[in-house]
DNA sequence: CGAGCGATTGAAAAGACTCAACCACCGTGG
DNA sequence: CCACGGTGGTTGAGTCTTTTCAATCGCTCG
């Protein structure tokens, strides 16, 4: 499944594209895409691209998960966003004109592809569905982030693990969650000891199964009413 | 300045309208919309929108400050923007095809341009600046919730309470921040008695003045170096 | 003049963080 | 093959920021 050469992967066949804005692409537009694009494989924990830098273009991930995070004052990082397969990132800063605000870098070993921004740029000026597909992407996560805030404002550490076991269910789909409890403690933004602690108690619930690093949802409801009710 | 009555303003001759993302439309479609909008005067505290219910168009700010917020699962305000003279509110949720996910009302009398769905689609749709604005706008705005997400993860409630003085004198410009200490407590993230006592800290360590409600920043280098060091 | 909202203050409680130590697993190199 | 070092995970204890609750005050508005 995961192909550790830089072989090209074919957007057109692309399993996960449907995922991404991507999905509006018309076949003549895929091959387009196709030629211009490049394909490349990324170890564990390696970096897409770091806050301050300006964007060249886009990532599209064909296998792995990424993380998209701001550095805090004191170097801890925050996870705002993770990536799965299909999704696009790096779009914004490109679109906003600044550079990143945010850094990202691969939680597992992942293919990834590049699309340059001109080429990009250029795809989005002509091309209406994928246009709002992108209008659509930003102000679904605008509300995202808009929720996420509020929980962080109001709610305990306690509810936001449940609320971001939630959201990391859904990334990652059949599969169990596998992060260090390091970074799922920077998603839920808390200290790692305290999300330890809320794990093993999650835990002794029967919320949650855990092997070492994998987390299994055993009891989605009562995650969804912890997290406070809904969806 | 505040005209009470529902007097047609004109788009044109607006001062305010190079703050949002109508500042990109040409003379004609100026006209265009000044002919489909309607203008509403706004009294204190009334709502423009409320979570859950769908976008019939968007609302263009011209002359009031309004809040835009989600109501957390105690009821609980949380703020995360304030929209000044100028600028556009409401037009993500259309964007997204959801329905709101937050709420808007004025924090003070108001006057409020009304554009309906279809018509600013429509102009979405023609005017490649104007989409263009509204690209940069979503992503930037995007950009400035991660960091806000970041700050209210990582930073003390006093480091965000000189962060949010600094945004919010963005927002008044030369005028006094005019808040209630609900509301200023809702924007910051914080319980209003923990507000208050910050402020009397604030005005004692020399950052800012308060005459009853409103708000002086008095030394806007240490309100900034408290919130971080960067503007 | 009274009702009521917004602002303020105090005291107590709680939630979360920090610090420090320790464990466990894994790959490496001797 | 085993000792070693390093990273990631876990636990305990103490501290501290922040919240909560309760009471009071002051001003405005009808």
């Amino acid at each position: 499944m995961l192909d550790k050469s830089h072989k090209h992967v074919s957007c057109e066949k692309c399993a996960v594209r449907e995922n991404g804005i991507f999905s509006n692409l018309v076949n003549g537009e895929v091959c387009e895409m196709d030629n211009h694009k490049s394909c490349h494989y990324y170890k564990k924990n390696q970096s897409l691209f770091v806050e301050g830098s300006y964007p060249r273009g886009v990532f599209c991930v064909n296998h792995g998960k990424v993380k998209i995070y701001a550095l805090g004052d004191e170097g801890k990082e925050q996870i705002v966003h993770i990536a799965k397969e299909g999704e696009v990132v790096g779009f914004r800063s490109m679109l906003s004109g600044e550079p990143y605000k945010l850094s990202a870098s691969t939680l597992e070993d992942a293919n990834i592809c590049f699309v340059a921004k001109d080429d990009f740029l250029n795809m989005l000026d002509t091309n209406t569905g994928m246009r709002n597909a992108v209008l659509k992407e930003l102000s679904k996560e605008l509300g995202e982030r808009a929720i996420f805030i509020t929980n962080l404002a109001q709610k305990s550490v306690r509810e936001r693990l449940a609320y971001s076991l939630m959201l990391l269910s859904d990334i990652y789909g059949e599969d169990p969650i596998n992060l260090t409890r390091e970074d799922l403690a920077n998603f839920v933004g808390t200290a790692t000891e305290t999300l330890i602690r809320l794990l093993k108690d999650f835990k002794e619930e029967g919320l949650i199964d855990v092997q070492t690093r994998k987390v299994f949802i055993a009891n989605m409801d009562g995650i969804i009413n912890l997290a406070g009710g809904h969806r």
